[in-house]
DNA sequence: AAGTGACCGGATTAGTAAAATGGTCAAAAG
DNA sequence: CTTTTGACCATTTTACTAATCCGGTCACTT
């Protein structure tokens, strides 16, 4: 078996373990079993747990990079660009999978690492909206304004449509979080 | 002393108490100590510590909600109204400190009674909100759409303009708090 | 050379005794 | 007689310790 195979093994093993039970609760025994690997195996190829799990996040922030990347025409419109990378990022289970767990980790039992996976992946995608932000600026379509906290709210209103609002409502449609995401964002409130 | 007073009297000490030190933290001996009372005469009033807690929240919700029935003029606009209200809501400070101990205390400790607690605060604002949003629609000022949803996003929106984004940049002004308010639920982003 | 799992030491948990705290009430104060 | 009080009780929380667990290593196997 190649290595980058057995490297592959336990990155989609550790995936699965920390998107499961949580940072705290994933043993290194239990990465190997699930890989079929010797324990020992895992550290030719991670320094420690902490890197693994830093590894993963890496993964996790790229793979959404790219997803964004792939759906941004830098000749559409912002809100048109906006409204396909969100669609096609909220079709990305796996990466919400691993983010929902960590918060509900860092709700129960606040293991800092939780934390700080979540505040790495919050960050990563705070950058990126700040430049998109920036840029659509610059460019005149969108009114000037602190790209910031412009981008902050942005995040923070996928949040609450995706996450939030399922405890007291009823989960929101793919169309019915663009909608408002569009209602907020690009249009206002007021008739 | 007038019963009415000492009962006064428990009632500050223990708001008092709970907005420093949160409500694990806050002993009864100390409360009875703060309100120079002996132990006891706190129970001819309150049932326990919880019902004490709960006297406390029902109060502050009540002076938010009095704070915001002076400010709103049934003919006047709805965003003027909203933003008058958010003015002299920002201003009561004495609310916020038991709000921000309370998430603190949430966050840190995790102690049931203080999400319980905000969780009560939430549902209040909530309401009220979902109320002021539906009667705008009524009134034909704002968009026909879910007023759950639009009163969630803006109170999720007051906390993240006015305690969220603090973690990362400088805490805005009062001003600045109400324009991005206003950008967002009343103009939108787009030119 | 690559892979492994028994093993080690530090960290976490379970178990327990001691301290603290919510709540009561017999007695003191008014 | 009514109101107030703090010593007291039962329960919870904390501090301490022993037992277990887990991250990481490395001598041994394949």
């Amino acid at each position: 078996m190649a290595v980058i195979d057995r490297r592959q093994q336990v990155l989609k093993a550790a995936t699965k373990s920390f998107s499961l039970f949580g940072y705290k609760a994933t043993t290194m025994d239990q990465v190997a079993k699930i890989a079929n690997v010797g324990k020992g195996t895992i550290y030719t190829f991670f320094t420690n747990k902490e890197q693994l799990f830093d590894e993963i996040l890496r993964d996790v922030t790229l793979e959404m990079k790219s997803i964004a990347e792939r759906e941004i025409k830098r000749d559409k419109p912002f809100f048109d660009n906006l409204h396909r990378v969100l669609d096609a990022l909220l079709d990305f289970r796996s990466e919400h999978e691993l983010f929902i767990k960590l918060s509900q980790e860092n709700r129960e039992v606040g293991t800092p690492q939780a934390q700080e996976g979540l505040d790495k992946i919050e960050n990563v995608v705070l950058e990126y909206l700040e430049r998109e932000v920036e840029f659509a600026i610059r460019q005149g379509e969108i009114k000037p304004c602190d790209p910031k906290i412009i981008s902050m709210v942005m995040f923070r209103l996928y949040i609450v449509l995706t996450a939030v609002l399922n405890k007291t409502h009823k989960p929101l449609s793919k169309e019915e979080i663009k909608t408002y995401f569009h209602l907020f964002l690009a249009e206002g409130l007021a008739l």
